[in-house]
DNA sequence: GGCATGATGGCCT
DNA sequence: GGCCATCATGCCA
């Protein structure tokens, strides 16, 4: 998570997301959509310098950084590259394998594969939301696994999603 | 399946 | 005041 946006969100593809929930159990499945925003990139939230919304994107790498969109949504980040450069990983979607439950109960009951295929919809059946923001991996209810080699899936590159600057880049990858 | 549209509020100029 | 790193719903096919 010390690298570069670009590498961590390509690396992050395969690996296990879950959330602690407060009876122990954990909810989660593995990441298959990642996008980079980086230092000097004009669709990323730091492109503008530092904020009182962004700041934990410019602070130590390995942390969560939260956003709210569009009057209703959450969206969660990994915060990636040096300090103070204010690069992160969008997690856009993870294949639910855990506490199938929980997520459904969130999700309002949607199949199954619409329980985590977005940005949004992933935080909002991991019961992620703005108060999270800032927490570090691994020591808080977010816990982030590498994938093991026998499940390290094939990644593709393609443009980003949803945003209009910078489109040309290659920063989405998702599972094939 | 695709496409259009409305919801709804923080953030920044 | 305009812009969003979005989603659900409704219509059409």
């Amino acid at each position: 998570m010390d690298n570069s946006a670009v590498d961590v969100a390509k690396q992050l593809v395969g690996w296990e997301l879950y959330v602690k929930e407060s009876d122990s159990s954990l909810t989660g499945g593995v990441i298959i959509e990642t996008e980079a925003y980086t230092e000097g990139d004009a669709a990323s939230h730091s492109y503008n310098g530092k904020t009182a919304r962004n700041e934990v994107m410019f602070g130590e790498s390995g942390r969560i950084y939260i956003y709210f969109t569009y009057g209703m949504h959450w969206c969660m980040n990994i915060v990636t590259g040096p300090k103070n450069r204010g690069e992160a990983v969008l997690i856009r979607a993870i294949q639910p394998t855990t506490g199938l439950e929980k997520m459904r109960k969130r999700r309002n009951l949607k199949p199954d594969y619409e329980l985590a295929n977005g940005p949004a919809k992933l935080c909002q059946a991991l019961g992620i939301t703005g108060a999270d923001n800032g927490l570090i991996i691994n020591d808080s209810k977010i816990i982030l696994k590498p994938s093991n080699n026998t499940k390290k899936p094939k990644v593709k590159a393609t443009p980003r999603i949803g945003i209009k600057k910078d489109t040309h880049h290659l920063w989405r990858f998702i599972v094939v």
